[in-house]
RNA sequence: GGAGAGGUGCUCGAGUGGUUGAAGAGGCACGCCUGGAAAGCGUGUAUACGCCAAAAGUGUAUCGAGAGUUCGAAUCUCUUCCUCUCCGCCA
């Protein structure tokens, strides 16, 4: 949620801004900064009346006790008016201070200034490619025919099961998800993340810390008896460990990583984006997050994003980084990174990690904020990133290392698989 | 699921209607003391939203949340959420 200090302050510019994102915010704003003033405007008259009021009952109070009888009746037939006047205000109060908070929500984080024009995928920058495109035979195979041939994923069982969307691993398949989760676990560790295993369902409370909800409320599974929600990230509940919380400025930056299953609807979804492992409504990720002090977001943004590529590299996939423009970006970020790792048997990049910085977004929702000396609070800046996400990592290795002895683990999985081919 | 207890500031903990934003202790910060440290002493130590050009200052709100009683509520009533203990069930 932007702060109101930035949309009175800086009018004409968020609105600029926004237009990035492809959002019309000229009216809008203009309704905030409206019901901001009338909001102010109504504070002061209420401020007032409830002074007044707090006078007269602690007049009242000293007149008892100096025996002073009629003089306090008299102040105690005053306070009616006030208390009926101040009922009416404070109502007022409330729902200018609820509808504000509704126009709020709707509005999107400010992209940064890096952030390219556009709507479309296509006007994503691709901002630095790596890796060595596979030179695979005619007859190569997309990863779900792999997945069949050796037996190692399951989609018509998860089907039984569940539904679609919820493949069963089995055997080396079920141990590769195993040493990926180990691999990217132990490599945030070195990179100084602090390991938390985190809960998979959060209250409603925390789905809104993270802008999940209200936006995206259809996107996330819900038991509604419980009135708990499947964490669509890990993101979700890792960030709301810090909500409601004043750091200290030397704490910073936080560093923290997280394994989790991921809970998508994907509602919508559909044809070869949702076939075999490319989109599915259970994943595994290990996510990386981060409260940092907003003179150093993007310095860590950067960081992270180096750290992600480390990752690719060793996992030997032909990857590309894109910077999102504005249309394509999400609801909350101010700068994204894409990561894309190229599956050669479908010919596609698949998407298998976004790295963001949110600035003060999320923080201004969470109320996650720090102090230094004896300052003022300030909201902090949080960031995250996959790091990884399995399934597309996993589509990719079958189709890119396919051969005639079997599918071949990348060098640096090997420790973790215990074994180099899935034959 | 059944029964009970409880939710107060960074922490512990007092507070059953009238300068209580809240005693006391601890912690922390700064200062004094010291050759240095400890001890000791002193001072300070919530957040939000306003007013003010700004600082100084000042108003309002906040003792889980919401509603009510009252001139006045941390204190009384109701609702609700959460936590803990015991029993039951159980990985």
């Amino acid at each position: 949620m932007l702060t109101l200090k930035v949309i009175t302050e800086n009018t004409e510019e968020v609105i600029r801004r926004l237009g990035k994102k492809r959002f019309d915010g000229k009216v809008i704003i203009n309704k905030v900064i409206e019901l901001d003033k009338k909001r102010r405007n109504t504070q002061v008259v209420l401020d007032n009346s409830l002074s007044e009021l707090n006078a007269l009952s602690k007049s009242i109070g000293q007149l008892m006790k100096e025996g002073k009888k009629e003089e306090a009746e008299a102040a105690r037939e005053k306070t009616t008016q006030l208390k009926e006047n101040n009922k009416v205000l404070e109502n007022e109060m409330r729902e200018i201070e609820q509808e504000l908070q509704n126009i709020l929500t709707t509005i999107p984080n400010l992209p940064h200034d890096s952030v390219p024009e556009g709507s479309l995928a296509e006007d994503n920058l691709t901002e630095k490619t790596g890796g060595v495109m596979p030179d695979l035979a005619e007859d190569a195979l997309p990863h779900w025919e792999l997945a069949k041939r050796y037996d190692i994923i399951d989609f018509e069982l998860g089907v039984k099961i569940t539904g679609a969307g919820f493949p069963v691993y089995k055997g080396k398949g079920a141990r590769l998800q195993r040493a990926l989760i180990s691999f990217f676990l132990d490599s945030a560790h070195e990179a100084g993340y602090l390991e938390v295993q985190p809960p998979y369902v959060v209250n409603a409370a925390s789905g809104y810390g993270t802008g999940q909800l209200p936006d995206k409320e259809g996107q996330m599974y819900h038991c509604n008896e419980d009135d708990l929600y499947l964490i669509p990230t890990a993101e979700v509940p890792v960030t709301n460990i810090y909500r409601d919380v004043i750091l200290n400025e030397s704490d910073l930056p936080v560093k923290n990583t997280a394994y989790s299953a991921c809970f998508r609807r994907e509602a919508g979804s559909y044809g070869k984006d949702v076939r075999g492992l490319n989109r599915l409504h259970q994943f595994d990720k290990v996510e990386i997050v981060r409260i940092d002090h907003p003179d150093h977001s993007y310095q860590s943004l950067t960081e992270m994003v180096d750290y992600v590529q480390t990752l690719v590299e060793k996992l030997e996939l032909p990857w590309r980084i894109l910077r999102l423009c504005g249309g394509d970006m999400s609801f909350t970020s101010a700068l994204t990174f894409d990561f894309e790792v190229y599956a050669a048997a479908q010919k596609r990049w698949l998407e298998v990690s976004s790295v963001s910085n949110f600035e003060s977004y999320q923080a201004n929702r969470l109320k996650c904020r720090f102090k230094s000396g004896d300052k003022k609070p300030q909201l902090c800046h949080t960031l995250n990133g996959s790091a990884l996400a399995l399934p597309r990592i996993v589509a990719a290795i079958l189709e890119n290392n396919q051969t005639p002895q079997g599918i071949r683990i990348p060098k640096v999985l090997v420790p973790y698989t215990g074994f180099e081919y899935i034959d």
